[in-house]
DNA sequence: AAGGTAACCTGACTGC
DNA sequence: TGCAGTCAGGTTACCT
């Protein structure tokens, strides 16, 4: 389910549900996930106040005294909140048990991981270099994410800009279908060359971007308030797409047939003639 | 250093 | 119906 704004609606979800509480007890029934669930976890979790949840790109992030919880949702991965004597079904990895609820990992290509992270406590910047957040670009509603820093990363380069959104350097949180739908937005091809953009087109492309997943946050936004009933679905292909998965089917601003072509592995979509 | 690609895993869908 | 093939919202690790 996630690109950044999934994870941001989740972490929205269940911080007024989670925050200040304490974790009652640790289920792990499965931990093969990206990479193994800490055998630890259990004992270090149990017992502890989840003061805050904070997200870092696709990161979802549980902090506590002793250290954090870092939580990826992969491809497939749905966090929820459920009543204590919801049914297991298939795929769910792992409960964080609480005193009115659980928090419930499902994930059936387990793509995700759930890390602990221990320490923080004397030093709470030494989590941003931790090796999966060290190289992270900027958040896309931060500061530092400009198009002046775009344009200065890229300069001399010729990876094809879809690619380079997906890479997480030049911002976080683009996954594939809002680069399409973002590079569609700013009229930019693709398959060009990020060192062959201009800083005036990265300036369309930052507000395509901020513009593309702020939309997308307030669409799972409006499931928030039945957050504790869902089941962690929100927001995704409610929102109407203007060139994901529109291959063949006219270009919404020019009618256009959508393109659809392969990039790294991925699909992309795109307009010929409203994107150069 | 940058760029390409194989790999991790299951489920849904398509076509024969 | 069944089976094989393809594709899916992500990211790391490894190769050239």
């Amino acid at each position: 389910m996630p690109e950044l704004p999934e994870v941001e609606v989740v972490r929205m979800g269940i911080t007024p549900l989670v925050q200040s509480q304490v974790v009652q007890r640790v289920l792990v029934r499965q931990r093969q996930l990206r990479w193994p669930v800490s055998r630890e976890l259990e004992r270090v979790l149990t017992g502890q106040v989840i003061t805050h949840i904070s997200r870092r790109s696709k990161y979802l992030i549980l902090h506590c005294d002793p250290g954090v919880v870092l939580i990826h949702l992969g491809m497939s991965g749905v966090l929820s909140w459920l009543p204590h004597d919801t049914p297991v079904r298939a795929h769910d990895h792992l409960d964080i048990q609480f005193a009115h609820g659980l928090l419930r990992l499902n994930d059936p290509r387990r793509f995700g991981a759930v890390l602990w992270i221990p320490g923080q406590r004397q030093d709470p910047a030494s989590l941003s270099r931790h090796p999966l957040l060290a190289k992270l670009g900027p958040e896309p509603f931060s500061d530092d994410f400009t198009a002046l820093a775009m344009w200065t990363a890229t300069r001399g380069r010729r990876v094809a800009i879809k690619q380079a959104l997906l890479g997480g350097e030049l911002v976080v949180g683009v996954g594939n279908i809002y680069a399409s739908e973002a590079l569609f937005q700013a009229g930019i091809d693709p398959r060009r060359a990020v060192g062959r953009i201009s800083r005036a087109r990265y300036e369309k492309l930052a507000e395509a971007i901020r513009r593309v997943l702020s939309n997308a946050i307030e669409h799972g936004g409006s499931t928030l308030r039945d957050f504790r009933a869902s089941d962690g679905q929100s927001g995704y292909f409610q929102i109407a797409h203007q060139v994901y998965d529109r291959a063949g089917l006219s270009c919404l601003v020019c009618s256009t047939p959508i393109r659809h072509i392969v990039q790294g592995q991925r699909s992309t979509y795109f307009c010929p003639n409203c994107q150069r």
